[in-house]
DNA sequence: GTCTATAAAGGGATAGAC
DNA sequence: GTCTATCCCTTTATAGAC
């Protein structure tokens, strides 16, 4: 379901499709989910949550200068959206945006699964000398920025939000007050 | 249907529903649109896209300073939402999140809203004098940030998105170059 | 142009044989 | 645990009287 979740959202994907997808049975599914499509996908999200996360240190890690990090991140997420066909790149943003009024048990997965992004991104930059207060807000700056400008990317198809968004976040990570690395 | 869709999304709107809240019979929907749902979704969001890109103006002209005017900007959806109960601020965004993979003709309405937005917001950033090329990339990312911490922030249930992304997008607008504006 | 009734299709979910 | 058939409800959309 992750990938038809991806593409078509929370709405327009039906059990049925998910388990055509599957290759499995309907009842099948119901048997492991009894919760039905509410809880498939919470799980989906919890399960991409937990990928996406590790993309953090994996793409900022190469770089020894932060600000260069950040731009190359926000670069690497529009050359994939070209790549790919405008797909889109995050399940979280999307079912979050679409289901935050009508499936409370939903949003707050979601929100569970956002929370512990930033918690962990956070920490990250705190050990690369970002100072505690500052880092949470420019975890919460740039979660934000790379969601939005994923939106209006597939909207417009074309990568210009996405570009545009890295280096507005570059120059404002510019500012931020940073320290020695924790760690060399 | 423009408060239904900002509310719920476009999945989650029937035509029945729209029905009921316009007090008028189905019939005398599909008489008056006979693209039927899809069609409503396109004039809302045309409606809708006119109506927002008046409140950049709006909402910037009181600020001589650009860089103030952009945080208050962040700050006033902020206390939007809150007194709200963190109701969705911009159907254009979700129902783009939305549809964007499963419904072409919409995609391109929506497509067509930012861009004109993009457009619009852009010469009034000329106007205080952010120079051209500039002035594009400060709206995408002004844009694309709010959108996203829209989304972050209902999802969340806090303000902390949207105050973060208002920090960060006056702190990226203080290092874009600025000439004298063009009128007083 | 307005409204009611209904068609046609698809949704989520379940029952129960195996 | 697996799978099939089916229930029940809602959806979009239409037909046709008024």
């Amino acid at each position: 379901m992750a990938e038809l979740l991806r593409v078509q959202g929370y709405g327009a994907t039906g059990v049925k499709q998910v388990a055509a997808a599957a290759q499995a049975p309907i009842g099948s599914i119901y048997h492991h989910f009894p919760g039905g499509k509410r809880e498939i996908a919470a799980a989906v999200l919890r399960t991409t949550g937990a990928a996406y996360i590790q993309l953090v240190p994996l793409l900022l890690d190469p770089y020894d200068d932060l600000v260069a990090g950040v731009g190359a991140f926000f670069e690497a997420a529009a050359d994939d959206m070209e790549n790919t066909g405008w797909a889109n790149m995050c399940p979280v943003g999307t079912v979050t945006g679409e289901v935050a009024d009508s499936e409370p048990g939903i949003r707050a997965v979601a929100a569970e699964v956002i929370g512990s992004w930033v918690d962990d991104a956070s920490a990250y930059l705190v050990g690369r000398g970002v100072a505690d207060p500052d880092a949470r807000a420019v975890v919460f700056a740039m979660l934000g920025s790379l969601e939005g400008a994923f939106i209006l990317s597939r909207g417009l198809r074309s990568s210009e939000p996405l570009r545009a968004a890295g280096r507005a976040m570059a120059a404002y990570v510019a500012t931020v007050p940073q320290g020695a690395p924790a760690r060399s």
